[in-house]
DNA sequence: CGGCCAATTGATTAAACTCAATCTGCGTGG
DNA sequence: CCACGCAGATTGAGTTTAATCAATTGGCCG
């Protein structure tokens, strides 16, 4: 597991969710490491619910969530609203923002949020000064298109029980990959609404297909948990690929 | 219109479509355009349905899209498949290929294709020497971000009709911004089985969503073209937003 | 205790799927 | 020149999945 290798290098307590991600795939300097912390020193705490990001608006910032869990979705003007990104710690929002003039989507915070709030020209002078850092941004945004690429398979081509069980490997496998990880349970940080909002489907829809996992002994469903309890299961039954969030070439 | 600037920079004629659509968003010196057509000298012809990247398979290539249309997809085991975006030219597929081990899609010639085969290593390159150019890559990647982000949305919000209606709009807009328009009209590279594929329907369903436009006075369909007779009523019935396509910070 | 948010359940309706033909245009071989 | 085959488009009929409408329940907090 990656996360050995991490944490032999940087004690998860002191070191960045960026930066254990990043030193996930390859070995980091001191130098690296000093400034991708650095990079993350102007903080900001968003409420639980609050909106950070609004489509459409003038973004001139690149976030990276430090701790805590968000969403990226889109509004449409009957009220509908798709979900079409968890954002984990580790994770940057705008990483791309230095040339566009508007957001295209929302986004908002699924539980108290800790971003690190980056003046996006930084993003610019890292691919002269830190190129394997450039390599690890470059990696993130490749998993970022991989992961929304699943997002439409999922959307597109699978049945309600599989869409709620390949989101749910989706997000095991990467809270897994950042050391927050708890054995086979993953902790649930949005509601069946916003699974609905995830997966194009209705709230109503969503519980069943839910309850339909549970009584197939897929999954066990408790407060703000979900324990999977099969996942070689899971896997099979979604055609889930976890290659398309660790795949790294050295 | 933005292909106004470029014609009166670049005759469409003798630039790239990469070049087209870059020089669209800023103005670029002789010698970038002469960078960017240089890295066009390899190419590569792939016949109409022929597969050129394979999901899994080892993928060392960047390939920029010179005449022709293409899509990434998606293949479950059960044989079901979800198209992901199409790619036109100018389009670059494999722009953050340097760190990934495997191709996390496939990716299809719709109709004969010239593609440019670049030594991803050399994307590395550009951000060096090239500043003007690596924003522009880098703006299309945030471009991208938002192509398949509405394609979320249309999977996951939108109802059979909105979405057909909705993916015409985009690919007329894509269209038409790098000058390959023809007024109202939008050439129809792909078949209903591929539309279908695309937009999460059965082919049947699709065929009468089409239909249904028709009767509306919504579009009107010929062999391989589709004309949009009333683009603004499409626009406020799908929630199309063409800012997702063209905005650029100066 | 009351109010609110999230989850759950029942009943009905609507959207989309599947299966099965049929049709149409087009190229190819006899 | 025509019969044949094939791919793509179209139509009909019946079924399934998921949406909608409408309560009801269970926790939790003030």
């Amino acid at each position: 597991m990656q996360t050995g290798i991490v944490a032999s290098i940087q004690p998860a307590e002191t070191a960045s969710a960026l930066v254990r991600k990043l030193g996930a795939l390859c070995l980091l300097s001191e130098e690296e490491i000093a400034y991708l912390e650095g990079l993350q020193n102007n903080t900001l705490s968003v409420d639980k619910g609050r909106d950070f990001i609004e489509e459409n608006a003038d973004l001139r910032t690149t976030f990276i969530v430090m701790e805590g869990w968000a969403i990226r979705y889109g509004l449409l003007s009957n009220g509908r609203r798709q979900i079409l990104s968890y954002a984990l710690p580790g994770d940057i929002l705008g990483l791309h923002v230095n040339f566009r003039a508007a957001a295209t989507y929302s986004a908002s915070a699924l539980t108290p949020l800790t971003l690190a709030v980056v003046d996006p020209r930084r993003v610019l002078e890292i691919s002269q000064k830190y190129p394997i850092i450039a390599a690890g941004l470059s990696w993130c945004t490749a998993r970022e298109f991989a992961i929304l690429g699943d997002q439409a398979v999922r959307l597109g081509r699978l049945s309600a029980q599989q869409r709620l069980a390949h989101l749910l490997l989706e997000l095991w496998h990467r809270v897994e990959l950042i050391g927050n990880g708890a054995g086979d349970w993953l902790e649930m940080h949005m509601t069946q609404a916003d699974l609905a909002d995830t997966l194009g489907l209705s709230l109503v829809h969503t519980n069943r297909s839910l309850s339909a996992l549970r009584r197939q002994g897929l999954i066990t469903v408790h407060k703000d948990h979900v324990r999977l309890d099969d996942i070689d299961a899971l896997i099979e039954m979604t055609d889930f690929n976890p290659k398309h969030l660790s795949e790294f070439r050295v």
